[in-house]
RNA sequence: GGGGUAUUAGCUCAGUUGGCUAGAGCGUUAGACUGGCAGUCUAGAGGUCAGGGGUUCGACCCCCCUAUACUCCA
């Protein structure tokens, strides 16, 4: 059974049993400070768990794509190592909101997994939870009980804590969990070791395949459980590890999931896979994180230095490093083998193919910047190596300890980006070693520091008022509510504490879709605090304060501050306009890849290949006016069916989530229809004046452009009409300004050349007259004369008259701002023959003038704050003339 | 969010206790050699040492601020 069959199949068999399909979320998080990525098949289901949301349905399934590369779950390093980790990868799920539990969630797994996919029985072991007495927990009986009449009982292990109570994080929904564990071995290595001794020991042909979770408590900040009153189920079946078992292999690699990619790679580099293990490795890290990279990109994550860009970056540079090191592949290859993958999976996931060509730009992009991080570090290593050598030239040690420091290895590695490993590697290739308890103990430093910089505590929310249904949004059509606090908590952070505060019903607008969230005053009775910002928590809407109100319990009054709701509105919809605009100036090619809208400018990311000429700023500028000057009137509705809504020409974004009801936001049908859930202005005439300030590269492929609109505007165009005023005044009124510039500036170079003239005749004339002054003192041309000059052209006096005169012995003094100044120069040959020091000689003189200095040998310079002491000082040069 | 490093000629980079009137290679311009090209040789042009402030007799170098880029950690 190929791998789309199988992935149909699960689909298949739980739409039977009355089961809603969704589609899988974005891979990248956008809404949930506590992740980055989605981890696992319940993170979009997340708020059903929490209570924060109802779910439509309450049986769900699914396919969801995961990666796992950061925090509780990080796979990163084994992956490649082993035949069944991955970065990124399918986790097919079925899920009961409340609804089935325990019996019917393991009835139709092992139903599944027997019945439809054939699964030979004796190969498949179950495990419970066998309680904890520290936790106060029971052994989940419930769960022995279902699975004795399926499974014979040498089949069902108990397992611990770790392994069988699951929970989402430090607090929340958790609660013991039933895993299915298959053991492919063959039935020789069966027949030694029984597959039950095996389960859960990382043998890699004893694996998990599904792990069933019955979620029925939630975990207090304080620790503490406490049931939960509508239990859930949420089970995982690592969709790659079912192909292997299914199509008979004893690596996921083998499946035709992976293998085309496996063979691509293998054909790039000229080794076949299955020979060498280390060249295997790599082709398996290879082969999964370009799909965890494609992916990501598909969904709008590119790659940059920091949060979720940041470790795209690192998987896609990992993957480069094994190529490099173990494949031989020098140069960039990996963005060739990104149409293996399109050929393999486009077909389930549209978003690749449509998206293949920026794909393949970004991560060339990052290829070539990688290399060259790598050159620059080979670079540092080999002058590293010289001058370590070169060290032991110098100071003649018998034998050079052949170590590298620590604290140089992780220069390299943390300032440089240099890996670590391939330091290790080079080292020993010539016999080298390095000080890996060094570089540990700095890296772990710095994890510390970064650690402290950053922790946030975040307590138990208190309840005020029960909410029923959740909280209520009003905030498109209204901006002050009279509301209640449902609930809030306290969070402690490094900066100072703060409240995060929920309503019953709010007008406030919380950050998303790249747009700020509004700030405004919560009021009552005599007591104003102000509501500082507006997050998103999934789908919660949370307040942020700094102070509680004295009593929580009463009404309130929540105002938006008008102002800052008025002028961010004013940049989203403008965003609108120009990114309409850019379609057509440009061509339907510019897709939307990340926006930015707060009450000063608007920030927009999209995909396009050359820079815009001025003529094309200029015209998405006048037609962007056009459409404001127009004054054309929102048209919205909030409840459109979603396929109603791509009907219309609705530019749906890659990487976002929608629901099945969607929001559409239009200006004139014919030019922009977006799905967005952003509050704007009801006519576009309110947006006043358009403005581009700047368009840049933000990667390859795609272009940022910031625009401010309204006052933000007008204030811009004063501004550079009043610098255009300020300088016609100073050029007197001129009839034409740059005319009028134009010439000063010739002028004022013509200038220029006849000062130049001027000087050069003047130190040409002193020049002449320190020559006429020379006296021959023992064999000796000797200067000592004090001179009207700056420092700076003392020097290149004292720099000719050396070419002009041989056996010079010059010394110049100047006055400057009150303060003395000496010169000394020496011919080449005085210091030679007769061993006189510009640099001790000035010392010496400088004591008559109260300062210090010094220089070189044929040339030293003095400053003192005496400058009486100059003639002295010149008396005194005479005594050197020995 | 917390660190680190860098910014020098059109490009790639040297410049090591503060004292080269700031250098190399490539590129570029002119000339010579060659029947022409490739090439070789000779000569030259090209610098606000990222920007601003400070310390100093003297700053590419030390200190502070700003900008930009790179990079590690969270």
């Amino acid at each position: 059974m190929n791998s789309n069959a199988v992935r149909q199949t699960f689909l298949d068999f739980f739409k039977d049993k009355n089961h809603h399909i969704v589609p899988s979320s974005p891979m990248v998080i956008k809404d949930d400070p506590t992740l980055m990525f989605t981890n696992a098949g319940m993170n979009q289901f997340k708020d059903f768990f929490l209570g924060n949301k109802e779910p439509k349905y309450r049986r769900v399934a699914d396919t969801q794509k995961c990666l796992r590369v950061s925090g509780k779950h990080n796979d990163l390093e084994e992956v490649g190592q082993d035949t069944y980790h991955h970065t990124m990868f399918e986790m097919l799920g079925n899920w009961s909101f409340g609804d089935y539990f325990k019996p019917e969630a393991i009835e139709w797994g092992w139903e599944l997994l027997t019945d439809i996919f054939k699964i030979d029985k004796d190969r498949l072991y179950v495990t419970i939870f066998q309680g904890d007495e520290k936790e106060d927990l029971v052994k989940d009986t419930e769960a022995y009980d279902c699975w004795k009449k399926i499974v014979p009982e040498d089949h069902i292990l108990l397992g611990s804590k770790k392994d069988n109570f699951w929970e989402m994080g430090e607090s929340g929904p958790c609660g013991p969990c039933s895993e299915i564990h298959i053991d492919i071995r063959d039935d020789s290595e069966r027949k030694l070791i029984h597959g039950s001794e095996l389960v859960n020991k990382g043998n890699p042909l004893v694996i998990e395949i599904w792990n069933l979770v019955f979620i029925e408590f939630q975990r207090q900040s304080n620790g503490k459980l406490m049931p939960l009153p509508a239990k859930h189920v949420d089970t995982g079946l690592g969709f790659e590890r079912l192909c292997m078992v299914l199509q008979q292999k004893k690596s996921n690699y083998d499946t035709d999931v992976f293998q085309p990619i496996i063979h691509a790679i293998s054909e790039k580099a000229g080794i076949e896979y299955g020979l060498n293990p280390k060249a295997d490795v790599a082709m398996r890290v290879v082969a999964d994180h370009l799909r965890a990279i494609s992916f990501a990109i598909a969904d709008g994550q590119v790659p940059s230095n920091n949060k979720a860009g940041y470790v795209i970056r690192r998987i896609l540079r990992r993957a480069l490093r094994y190529g490099y090191t173990f494949l031989d592949l020098k140069e960039s290859f990996i963005y060739t083998l990104v149409p293996f993958l399109v050929d393999q999976m486009g077909d389930v996931f549209p978003e690749l193919k449509i998206q293949q060509t920026l794909i393949m730009n970004v991560i060339k992009e990052e290829e070539v910047a990688f290399l060259k991080t790598l050159a620059r570090g080979i670079h540092k290593f080999n002058e590293y190596i010289e001058s370590r050598s070169a060290y032991k030239e110098y100071y003649k040690l018998p034998n050079l300890v052949k170590s590298i420091e620590g604290l140089f290895t992780f220069e390299l590695y943390d300032t440089f980006g240099f890996p670590v490993d391939l330091t290790q590697l080079m080292a020993k290739e010539i016999g080298w070693t390095v000080d890996m308890d060094e570089f540990n103990r700095l890296l772990n430093e710095q994890k510390t520091r970064s650690r402290q910089a950053s922790t946030v505590e975040t307590a138990d929310w208190v309840i005020v008022h029960k909410d029923h249904g959740g909280q209520k949004f009003t905030g498109y059509d209204s901006l002050s509510e009279e509301v209640n606090i449902s609930r809030y908590r306290k969070v402690t952070a490094k900066d100072g504490d703060f409240y995060q505060i929920i309503f019953n019903i709010t007008p406030f607008y919380a950050e998303s879709g790249g747009q700020v969230g509004d700030r405004g005053l919560l009021i009552s009775g005599n007591e104003q605090l102000e509501i500082e910002n507006t997050v998103k928590e999934n789908d919660l809407i949370v307040h942020i304060i700094k102070k509680l109100p004295s009593d929580v319990s009463t009404n309130f009054l929540a105002e938006v501050d008008v102002r800052k709701r008025r002028s961010t509105a004013n940049n989203h919809s403008a965003t609108h306009l120009l990114h309409a605009a850019l379609r057509q100036v440009l061509g339907v090619h510019v897709e939307q890849k990340g926006s930015l809208v707060d009450e000063y400018h608007l920030r927009f990311d999209f995909t396009h290949y050359t820079k815009m000429t001025k003529d094309e700023i200029g015209k998405v500028e006048n037609l962007v006016n056009r459409k404001i000057w127009e004054n054309i009137p929102l048209y919205e509705d909030r409840e459109l069916p979603i396929e109603k809504a791509k009907e219309m020409g609705a530019m749906a974004l890659f990487g976002e989530k929608y629901g099945e009801k969607v929001r559409i936001v239009v200006f004139d049908k014919d030019f922009s229809i977006e799905l967005c859930g952003g509050t704007h202005v009801s006519a576009t005439g309110q947006i006043g004046l358009f403005k581009i300030i700047s368009e840049g590269a933000i990667a390859s492929g795609i272009r940022r452009i910031e625009a401010i609109t309204e006052e933000k505007t007008v204030e811009y165009y004063t501004s550079q009409i009043n610098i255009l005023d300020e300088a016609r005044e100073i050029l007197k009124n001129p009839k034409d300004i740059i005319r009028g510039i134009r010439s000063i500036l010739e002028e004022n170079q013509q200038f220029r050349k006849q000062v130049a003239e001027f000087g050069k005749g003047k130190l040409i004339q002193l020049k002449e007259d320190l020559k006429a002054k020379v006296q021959l003192v023992n064999g000796i041309h000797f200067i000592a004369e004090k001179v009207d000059l700056d420092p700076e052209n003392i020097k290149n006096l004292a720099f000719d008259l050396k070419n002009s005169i041989d056996n010079l012995f010059l010394v110049l003094a100047s006055e400057n701002d009150g303060k003395a100044n000496l010169t000394v120069m020496i011919s080449e040959n005085l210091i030679k023959e007769r061993g006189m020091d510009a640099g001790k000689i000035i010392r010496e003189l400088a004591k008559e003038i109260q300062g210090g200095g010094g220089g070189q040998p044929h040339i030293a310079t003095a400053g003192g704050k005496n400058p009486a002491g100059i003639p002295l000082a010149l008396e005194k040069a005479k005594s050197f003339l020995k």
